[in-house]
DNA sequence: GTCTATATCCAGATAGAC
DNA sequence: GTCTATCTGGATATAGAC
């Protein structure tokens, strides 16, 4: 029994206190987040949150080691590239597509990231980033996919056509596609990236060099 | 004549302002810059440029303002959409891609205005941008584009795969093109671009549905 | 574990001399 | 047109009481 007084619940409080600042982080960036703005929001004071995390650096190290390990299962255990797969790139793109849809915050704190030269380590990026290479490697070697395109490359125009459609959404919905139903929208864009993809990385026709 | 005293030319010490103040919004954002730093590189001192400017967002104002018309004439007169183009798709997409790779800075600064939620106008995009989306509308009538995918979703996905490039543009250099040579890494991302989007937006050999 | 009070610093902006 | 000196606000971080 914790004595009298206020909650006294360190890990409800730190829970609050990642809560909070994820939000603020991902909206102003670090520089842009005061940690006064983190406490009102969590209901905490701000020397309380240093207290836990000594630092405003270590709050947002915390923040970010959160989201990796929060959606590090989202990432989908790439099935061991079993051969027979309907189709490689379809899963890839889809999976990708929805992690994206589904983790706006990780996607503005990464961008905030880049821009403000934070150096530290983000998590595993890399290691998934090599496990899909090797997926698209196999299915270029079973000719499903045209192999005068390194791997990685094909990796980043599938990734570049669906990150700056997360980055620029709002813009998107508002002056390009005047839906009313957004997730409509999503689902048509990633239709039409599909459909274009497929066709751009499928093997030519000709078989040609 | 000025009288005796230090440089009293009113235009060259705006443009020391707007130069030094560009490359700094550019690296640091406009929160993330203060007049001192601007002050710092340029020589005048930091009351001097409000005294220029204003405000610290009228500066940002005409550092965007310049940036625009610096680089508006870089942009290709769309040629009044000549029919007999040999190939409006790379010509659109080497432009895109130049005109990514001469103006870092504004590459930098958009991001930036983009996160930190800059409403203020950004200049004539959505002229040009229409002005593409009505070339690639009339190539498709034409039947040199394949016409499933609506012309302003072949602009987002062209300019996607571009736009994270340039965004990534170091961290594409470091961990995944090994290169030593930058100029050849882009070149060569973007031989492989244009021959998966070629293919990938040309008419369906079967004409279907 | 949590708070109030406070030290310290740095930013943008103003006043006024030259 | 340009500077120095200064006001004012908001930020991180610390000290110390409860």
């Amino acid at each position: 029994m914790t004595p009298a007084g206020k909650t006294r619940d360190a890990e409800a409080t730190r829970a609050a206190i990642l809560d909070a600042a994820e939000g603020l982080f991902a909206k102003h960036g670090f520089a842009g987040t005061s940690l006064a703005a983190i406490a009102d929001i969590c209901g905490a004071s701000a020397p309380l949150i240093l207290h836990h995390f000594k630092d405003k650096r270590g709050l947002y190290r915390a923040v970010k080691e959160a989201i990796v390990k929060r959606y590090a299962a989202c990432w989908p255990a790439p099935s061991e590239t079993v051969s027979g797969l309907p189709d490689i790139l379809s899963t890839l793109m889809s999976t990708m597509f929805a992690y994206y849809k589904q983790n706006p915050t990780m996607v503005r704190i990464a961008n905030w990231s880049l821009l403000e030269g934070d150096d530290e380590p983000w998590g595993g990026e890399s290691e998934w980033l090599q496990r899909y290479i090797g997926q698209i490697q196999e299915a270029q070697r079973r000719g499903e996919i045209r192999s005068d395109i390194p791997p990685y490359r094909v990796l980043i125009i599938i990734n570049g056509a669906i990150h700056t459609w997360w980055e620029y959404h709002e813009h998107m919905l508002r002056d390009l596609e005047q839906a009313d139903d957004p997730d409509a929208a999503d689902a048509g864009y990633f239709h039409d990236l599909r459909a274009v993809l497929l066709q751009g990385l499928a093997p030519k026709p000709d078989g040609g060099s």
